[in-house]
DNA sequence: GTCTATATGCAGATAGAC
DNA sequence: GTCTATCTGCATATAGAC
């Protein structure tokens, strides 16, 4: 309990995080993150002076990161290199950070984040990546390919069931599905039978 | 407003439905719901018990649509005839019944209905459906894939952007995509580069 | 920077009249 | 079958002492 200096924010962050994820937003109390940081509901209010600024807070960081990819992709040229190298990054994003679970909380609270501005903010940024990756194809297809390619890398934590798989071997089968829903995006027809 | 006398117990649910899916499960209030339906709280106790017995009305009637599919499925090989076969009903499943929104509010609402015991049930119904598309190869990557191709049919209401496109559209849609990532599945090795 | 104490409000739920 | 009235509890949030 080395951080206890001045890390309480860092700290609030992570509980808060761990407990949205897990039991949702609004089933989280205050009173709880508190406890369980064995602090005071008011000790929060001098960190966060909202609920929702803790999601702020921690939503912002991935915002920016996204917002870098997404500038990135569009001063590319808008190939099929350009879709697999944006979901490789996009990949690398999900599994290196320190909190992968910032888009698992995403996820797991949808509906109650249409509410929330961080939310909408993230939302839209999810909508502009897809963009990013149909870009020079907007038919319906590519656009569900788009969208499913990132729910792969956003999926694989539960959808690979596998016990004792590594994150590392997760990530290549999410990319190894994702590639292939992008190939056909771009190309003349789709692959109609 | 035909359907006043005695329809009052499906008027709930249909309201319930879509304020729980538009706004989230603990961000509705039964007030909220009673205000819209022009009565008041005490009357909604008199057809539901308490707040989540009305969602389990209306996920049940989806358990046992689902049941049915992964019988059926678990008597017929598991072939990638099986399998197209399998996602085919579920789509119509989908896109056919007259409240193709259950599924809608499901996903808006996982992390809220993981203490809800009628989430649990289509949570595992859900995850044996998974199992049922990839039975008889549970390489990693065909877990992905199987769960992939659901995803496909439920997000191609929202991941699919072009204006004005019916619902036949979107299912044809669905099911093109979710058929090519059901075909690498049992086959003796991925498609891998 | 963290505390105690408290304001204020709405939530889910029940009792019992009509 | 729907009402009025009310219970009980916890939520977010604030004021002000230490």
């Amino acid at each position: 309990m080395r951080e206890s200096t001045g890390g309480t924010r860092e700290r609030i962050k992570a509980v808060a995080l761990e407990l949205f994820t897990e039991q949702g937003y609004e089933k989280t109390s205050l009173r709880e993150i508190a406890e369980r940081l064995d602090v005071t509901k008011a000790a929060l209010y001098y960190h966060f002076k909202s609920k929702d600024e803790i999601v702020t807070s921690f939503v912002e960081d991935r915002l920016e990161l996204i917002d870098e990819l997404i500038a990135w992709a569009e001063a590319q040229p808008p190939t099929l290199e350009t879709r697999r190298a944006l979901i490789a990054r996009y990949a690398d994003a999900m599994f290196t950070s320190e909190q992968p679970s910032v888009m698992r909380f995403f996820e797991q609270n949808q509906t109650v984040l249409k509410s929330l501005s961080a939310g909408q903010q993230m939302r839209g940024r999810l909508m502009k990546l897809a963009e990013a990756l149909f870009r020079g194809d907007d038919s319906p297809s590519a656009q569900l390919r788009a969208t499913l390619s990132l729910f792969a890398v956003h999926t694989s934590w539960f959808a690979v069931r596998t016990p004792h798989i590594s994150d590392e071997e997760r990530r290549r089968i999410a990319l190894e599905v994702a590639d292939e829903l992008l190939a056909p995006i771009g190309q003349p027809a789709g692959p109609a039978r």
